[in-house]
RNA sequence: GGGCCCUUAGCUCAGUUGGCCAGAGCAGCGGACUUUUAAUCCGAAGGUCCUGGGUUCGAGUCCCAGAGGGCCCA
């Protein structure tokens, strides 16, 4: 069961906790002392502080002089043995115990009596290490910087309980090591990202969230309104059409890394609102596109995890480039048996799935359809890094057809772990061509289909400016993070994820 | 949307075919302890068994409905 972080639901017991913590906090208080203070004297993280003597271990070298140090951190552990008590302390840079006596101490040993799991203390004096050779802090003074009202986690099982974990993140990253540990390289990946592609040259650029009519993407999205001005506004569900505006604008190579808003279920690889890098690069195709895929992820998995092959559930993904590349022609002749252009009609793809015992989903268009197939036999195939190839123009309104077929665009998706990581084009720049997809799309979505693009008059007067031939890209951070920390969920990947209201 | 599973103390978990007053460890409280590191020892506490109905002499346990969460499928 959930903690819950508001008044009043709280048991009689949890409050009789907090209400003995509240004491000791007033105690301090009635002593002179403020169990809030307003800053800290720290000299030095604990990292800083405990590096000299670590590094003397690893060396196998004598302890070095242990100069005089004041240090800061909550409290995770109080060992007391009644005139000598050992308190560990740890704040982000990591742990340390400080070794506190009552002779060192006198009359501030009483301090101990308000020292509670959680807190928050300073602790002053000469770096030591203890009879049993913990490196130590030999305080000559301790002093309360935060008291905590409440009991955190049990400190050996750490904090279990998933829902808690998302609802109340911070006990997750208190409690448990490993899920901190994962949060921060999703940091560090996406850092990585912007390094790599400030290094090539990109412009940063920051698009608007809130948009008339969201496009880019076949996805619904989130709705809302603008009082201002009385109309009503959409989420963003891709980058895409204002990047693009960008490239015909001038600015050559420009990529956002963006929240996008998606609303749609929640899932393990799914959480409505995500964050996606995409790219768009004038005077190059997607196969220059997918060069750049390839070294950013070799770049960024060597820069977060030390090597391009990173552990992955029971086995490996090895990034290194080049990928495999296998146009999706091949990929479906390959495993399901046949080549998908015999199967041009929304009647010969469903009995195509028939065929390969798939359900079919209700109402759904040829593109639909054609997505169902490869989902479930192509997709899950595809383990290690490999570009999908040449997708039908069916499913794809924004990229430009194949010079081989006009019934292909020169499109690719990434997949890895048998999920989409990437999707990129060779963009369509031919306004008139646009056009006429966009009005295949709002034909689609008067037949129902929800996901449907929606005509963006501006988007096609800028392309009608001309638009040099471009490559674009999108990237999954989230699920790219997921990947270079062997998580299952994007829950743990994303420091709030989605949840339910609780009601009460 | 469909199926399966979970919800017991602040936290981590037990709880037998449905049968005394629902248990343990950690944390907290009282006490002992001057080198511990999941400290140890003694003592006393702490419960909306997720919620609401039902079956039964009797429900944490069985049935129905609901809430929240997880996993799988579409």
């Amino acid at each position: 069961m959930t903690q819950s972080p508001t008044t009043g639901s709280e048991t009689l017991y949890l409050r009789e906790i907090i209400a003995e913590r509240q004491a000791k906090a007033e105690a301090l208080r009635a002593n002179g002392i403020n169990p809030y203070p307003p800053r800290t004297a720290r000299t030095n993280d604990i990292a800083a502080a405990r590096r000299p003597f670590d590094q003397a271990q690893e060396q196998d070298l004598p302890d070095p002089e242990g100069g005089t140090v004041t240090l800061a951190g909550r409290i995770t552990s109080i060992r007391n043995m009644g005139r000598i008590a050992f308190i560990d302390i740890q704040d982000d840079t990591g742990q340390i115990q400080v070794l506190a006596s009552q002779r060192a101490l006198g009359d501030a040993w009483s301090l101990l009596d308000a020292l509670d799991l959680g807190d928050f203390i300073e602790a002053a004096g000469q770096m030591i290490r203890s009879r049993r050779g913990e490196v130590s802090v030999q305080a000559e003074s301790v002093t309360m910087l935060t008291k905590s009202l409440r009991p955190p986690p049990e400190k050996f099982h750490g904090l279990q309980d998933i829902e808690t974990r998302y609802r109340q993140r911070y006990l997750d990253l208190i409690a448990n090591r490993e899920a901190k540990e994962v949060l921060r390289t999703r940091s560090r990946v996406i850092s990585a990202m912007r390094r790599f592609m400030d290094g090539r040259g990109f412009l940063e650029v920051e698009t608007p969230v809130l948009q008339s009519e969201a496009g880019g993407a076949a996805a619904r999205p989130f709705l809302t309104h603008f009082n201002a001005l009385d109309e009503p506004r959409q989420l963003r569900i891709a980058l895409e059409l204002h990047l693009k505006r960008l490239i015909v604008g001038g600015f050559d190579k420009v990529y956002e890394i963006g929240r996008l808003f998606r609303n749609e279920g929640i899932g393990n690889r799914w959480n409505p609102e995500f964050t996606m890098m995409e790219s768009y690069e004038a005077y190059t195709d997607y196969h220059g596109v997918a060069e750049m895929v390839e070294s950013s992820l070799a770049y960024i998995s060597e820069e977060v995890t030390g090597s391009t092959r990173v552990p992955w559930q029971d086995g490996e993904i090895d990034f290194t480039p080049p990928f495999r590349r296998v146009t999706m022609v091949d990929a479906a002749k390959e495993h399901v048996g046949v080549d998908f252009r015999d199967y041009p009609t929304v009647e010969a793809m469903e009995d195509l799935l028939r065929e390969q015992g798939i359900g079919i989903p209700p109402n759904a268009g040829w593109g639909k359809l054609f997505d169902e197939l490869v989902s479930q036999r192509v997709e899950p195939q595809l383990q290690q890094p490999t570009f999908l190839l040449d997708y039908p123009l069916a499913i794809s309104p924004l990229a430009k057809r194949t010079e081989y077929d006009d019934t292909l665009v020169e499109r690719f998706e990434l997949f890895v772990a048998g999920w989409e990581l990437a999707n990129a084009y060779t963009e369509l720049n031919d306004p008139v061509d646009q056009r006429r997809r966009f009005e295949e799309q709002i034909r689609l979505k008067a037949e129902g289909d929800e996901e449907a693009e929606q005509m963006d008059e501006d988007f096609l007067v800028a392309l009608e400016h001309g638009m040099p031939p471009t490559g674009g890209l999108g990237m999954g951070m989230d699920r790219l993070a997921m990947l270079l920390t062997d998580s299952q969920s994007i829950r743990d990947v994303i420091l709030f994820p989605q949840m339910r209201k609780l009601s009460d």
